[in-house]
RNA sequence: GCGAUCGUAGCUCAGUUGGUUAGAGCGCCGGUUUGUGGUACCGGAGGUCGCGGGUUCGAACCCCGUCGAUCGCCCCA
C-alpha cells in the first residue's frame, strides 16, 4: 500500500559499515596478525568491551581532556559509571591484576577488536575503530621491547606494506630522566613563550612534551634547539636504550631515531615508538606503543614493568588495499540453471561441489536466457550450465580443463540419478 | 570544540547567465538477437534535487539556517 512511513535511522557518526574489498583487506590484516603472533608465541586473550570508568580514568592520569571529553562513558542501571574501552592496555592491566596473571609473567598476550573514542571523524580516524594489540607484561628486559618490535616489523612485511613505513624510535628514560628533561623543556620554552603558537603556550602548562611534535611552524623553529633527552638520561636508561637498539640491529629491524617522539601519558618510560607512513593524510601512525612501567601502580597493583603496542586495523587495511595485496573473488564454479526444471539438480550439484571444497555460486533466478551470461560475468574458473533436453537434465561444462574434469566426475552420478 | 569543501536515481556523475515534463553511464527487471552463447539492440522500474525557511513571475542553481559526509586543526591512550 503506502511506502514505509518512518525514516530509516542513520548510522552513528564515526561508525563504519565495512564491505567488499575493504572488508577483505580488514580480514586479511587480522588473519595475518593472528598468524604472526603465534610465531612469536603471544597468547590470545579476549577482553570486555567495557570496564568501570575508573580503569581508564586512573590509568590515563592527568590528561583530563582525554578522560572528560573523549571517552564514551555512561551509567548503567545501577548508577555505575562505565566506559567503552578507548584502548586495550588498561583493561589488560586490570585483568592481569584481578586474575592473578602474575603467575604467568612474563606474559605475552595479543588481542584485537573494536575500541571507542568520542572524537571528530577524519581520514583513518573513527569513533568506533579497530586495533590489533600486543603486550608483554612483567618483563623488565630490553629483549621484550625488541621482540615486540620485531613482531610488528614482521607483520608489516608479511602484509606487504613495510616499504612506505618507517619505525621511529625514542627513549623517554626512566622516571628521573624524564622529569629532568621535562623541567628543562619547560624552562626552555617558557623563555620563548611569547613567540610560541597559542596552542603551545597552552601546552606549556598542560603537556609540555607535546610542543615537540607541534605542526605549527612558529613552534618548529624552537624545537630544533630544544633540550634533548639524551642529555638527561641516567646511565641505566642509556644502557637500556642501547640494548634495545642493538637488539633491533641484530634482529634486522630497521629503525630511525626520532628525538621529538613523545607519549602524551605520564606512565610511559624508556622505549617509545611509532611505525609511521606519509600515505594516510594527517593520521600517519600505523602502529604505536612503548614501555609503560608506571601503569600497574596507578591501578593499585605492584610495580610491574611492561611494554606493548597497538595497530589501527583500518589504517593497515588502507595501506594493504593501496598496495593491491588483496585478491578477492576467487570463485571456482558458477552454475547456471537455464531451465527451472533443472533447479533441483542444480541444488544437488551446488551442495556436492561445495562439500568437495570448491567455492561455488548458482544463478537460478531472472530470465533463464540471461543466466548463462550472468554466470560468465562472475569470472568463475568454470561454468556449469544445466538445461532440459528431451525431458532429461543435461549439463554443459566450460573452463580450465583440469577443473572441468574434476567437476564432471562429481556431477555425473547426480545427473544420472536425476534422469532415472 | 574550531575551520574548509561537498550533499541530484541503488552506484559514479552531468545539469549553461535562475526558465517548460531533471539527464547519462553502470547496475537491476523484461524482451529481441545470438544459440555453447561473456555480443548487440529495444523497452521498463527507480528521484520529496539532504531537510527547513527566504529572494523571485519562476529555484537543483541565489541567500540564511539545519542535518549529514569528507578533509584538516585541537587532542591522540
Amino acid at each position: 500500500m503506502s511506502k514505509t512511513p518512518s525514516k530509516t535511522p542513520q548510522a552513528i557518526r564515526g561508525t563504519q559499515d565495512i564491505f567488499g574489498a575493504e572488508a577483505e583487506a580488514f580480514a586479511h590484516v587480522v588473519e595475518t596478525f593472528e598468524r604472526v603472533r603465534r610465531l612469536y608465541r603471544f597468547r590470545r586473550v579476549e577482553m570486555p568491551v567495557f570496564e568501570r570508568t575508573e580503569v581508564f580514568a586512573r590509568s590515563l592520569g592527568e590528561t583530563t581532556d582525554v578522560v572528560s571529553k573523549e571517552m564514551y562513558s555512561f551509567e548503567d542501571r545501577g548508577g555505575e559509571s562505565l566506559t567503552l574501552r578507548p584502548e586495550f592496555t588498561a583493561g589488560i592491566a586490570r585483568a592481569y591484576l584481578t586474575n592473578g596473571w602474575r603467575q604467568y609473567a612474563p606474559l605475552k598476550v595479543a588481542t584485537h577488536g573494536p575500541l571507542f573514542r568520542y572524537e571528530r571523524p577524519q581520514k583513518g580516524r573513527y569513533r568506533q575503530f579497530h586495533q590489533l594489540d600486543a603486550e608483554v607484561i612483567g618483563a623488565a628486559e630490553p629483549q621484550a621491547d625488541v621482540e615486540l618490535l620485531a613482531m610488528a616489523d614482521q607483520l608489516l612485511k608479511e602484509l606487504g606494506i613495510a616499504d612506505g613505513v618507517t619505525l621511529q624510535l625514542n627513549t623517554l628514560g626512566d622516571g628521573d630522566s624524564r622529569e629532568a628533561w621535562r623541567a628543562a623543556l619547560v624552562d626552555y620554552f617558557a623563555a620563548h613563550r611569547a613567540e610560541l603558537s597559542e596552542d603551545s603556550q597552552d601546552r606549556l602548562e598542560r603537556n609540555p612534551l607535546r610542543i615537540l611534535d607541534s605542526k605549527d611552524p612558529r613552534d618548529r623553529a624552537f624545537v630544533a634547539d630544544a633540550p634533548k633527552i639524551d642529555d638527561f638520561l641516567s646511565g641505566e636508561a642509556q644502557d637500556f636504550f642501547g640494548a634495545v637498539t642493538a637488539g633491533l640491529d641484530a634482529a634486522g629491524v630497521a629503525w630511525a631515531r626520532e628525538p621529538s617522539l613523545v607519549r602524551g601519558l605520564d606512565y610511559y618510560r624508556h622505549t617509545a615508538f611509532e611505525f609511521v607512513t606519509d600515505r594516510l593524510g594527517a593520521q600517519g601512525t600505523v602502529i604505536g606503543g612503548g614501555r609503560y612501567d608506571g601503569l600497574m601502580e596507578s591501578l593499585g597493583g605492584p610495580a610491574t614493568r611492561a611494554v606493548g603496542w597497538a595497530a589501527g586495523i583500518e589504517r593497515l587495511a588502507m595501506l594493504v588495499g593501496e598496495a593491491g595485496q588483496i585478491a578477492i573473488d576467487a570463485l571456482d564454479v558458477s552454475i547456471a540453471v537455464e531451465d527451472d526444471r533443472a533447479a533441483v539438480a542444480g541444488q544437488r550439484i551446488l551442495a556436492q561441489l561445495r562439500r568437495s571444497g570448491l567455492s561455488v555460486d548458482m544463478i537460478a533466478s531472472g530470465s533463464p536466457k540471461k543466466r548463462f551470461d550472468k554466470a560468465a560475468k562472475s569470472n568463475a574458473r568454470a561454468i556449469v550450465s544445466l538445461n532440459i533436453d528431451n525431458e532429461k537434465v543435461v549439463s554443459g561444462l566450460r573452463g580450465s580443463t583440469e577443473l572441468v574434469e574434476r567437476i564432471a566426475e562429481l556431477i555425473r552420478p547426480i545427473i544420472e540419478a536425476e534422469n532415472r
